[in-house]
DNA sequence: ATGGCTTGCACCGCAAGA
């Protein structure tokens, strides 16, 4: 099983690089953030035509969050979860499917702004019902995969210039204080239980040919539940359509969990190539 | 040096992202 997370910035802008790259990597389930669009306006038909099936909660302009899962897989309606259960939020960045068992959540946690700000406190309590929602639903679902774009970067290797950064928003003590209290529920970071290239990272500035000079950081993450961390066989960030026309300043990330799903062979298209 | 791009909205400049 294929779980990738992808902050799309903009889904109206970036369609067709997320069917394009959905053609080249079939994964299970494709964790988007930042659609920017309202639900009237997300794009079933084409998504459906490239089989997948999108579960979606949007707004207009900013936030918005989707689980597309690739035809065939089981789906347990009846735990679709839109937001954090408890945490009075207008903003749309979080949804929750359960997919043959897994339990999949695409989150996008807030930008925060800066240490200090208001932006920045609702950034710390959001993280703090995510916590304790998380620790439940991991009591509930033993195979569990937090997605998402975290706007954290955990340690100094996931920035390009760490004396730049220190104390800044992403990289702030209260910040990594947060990522890490996920990680003591139990939760392994995917991408660091494989060794890596140095310098990896999932965003990069649009400004200052930050990709060009590989100035990112890496605030996009799949932490995966022990159930789920001991059957991973493979993280990686793709930087390819990174590099494409037009981009998201965010790459996707891909974690592979040596898992069958069960597939319904009627449902499943099996496309000519 | 708070600039530097990109997006959406709304109206020709702004907020917000990270």
């Amino acid at each position: 099983m294929k779980i990738t997370t992808w902050n799309v910035n903009s889904l109206k802008v970036r369609l067709p690089h997320v069917l394009t790259w959905l053609e080249a990597n079939p994964v299970d389930a494709l964790c988007l953030q930042e659609l920017k669009l309202t639900d009237d306006k997300f794009p079933v038909a084409e998504i459906a035509a490239a089989g997948y099936r999108s579960f979606f909660i949007g707004q207009k302009t900013y936030n918005g969050v989707a689980i597309l899962v690739r035809d065939g897989l089981e789906i347990d309606e009846v735990d679709l979860i839109r937001n954090i259960p408890g945490f009075d939020d207008h903003q749309q960045r979080l949804i929750a499917v359960t997919i043959a068992g897994v339990r999949v959540i695409s989150a996008y946690f807030p930008n925060g702004q800066a240490p200090g700000t208001e932006k920045f406190a609702y950034k710390l309590s959001w993280l703090n019902a995510l916590h304790d929602w998380v620790a439940a639903e991991m009591q509930r679902y033993p195979q569990l995969a937090l997605t998402g774009d975290f706007n954290i970067a955990p340690d100094d290797r996931d920035v390009h210039d760490p004396a730049k950064w220190e104390g800044q928003n992403l990289v702030s003590p209260e910040e990594r204080a947060a990522f890490f209290k996920l990680i003591d529920l139990g939760l392994v970071d995917s991408f660091r239980r494989f060794e890596q290239a140095e310098r990896s990272f999932s965003w990069w500035d649009y400004r200052m040919f930050a990709f060009r000079r590989n100035a990112g950081v890496r605030i996009d993450h799949v932490l995966l539940s022990p159930a789920l961390a001991e059957k991973c066989v493979g993280c990686a960030i793709d930087k390819t359509p990174r590099a494409w026309e037009q981009p998201s300043d965010h790459a996707p990330v891909t974690a592979d969990i040596a898992l069958t799903v069960p597939v319904d062979r009627t449902d499943a298209a099996l496309t000519p190539l």
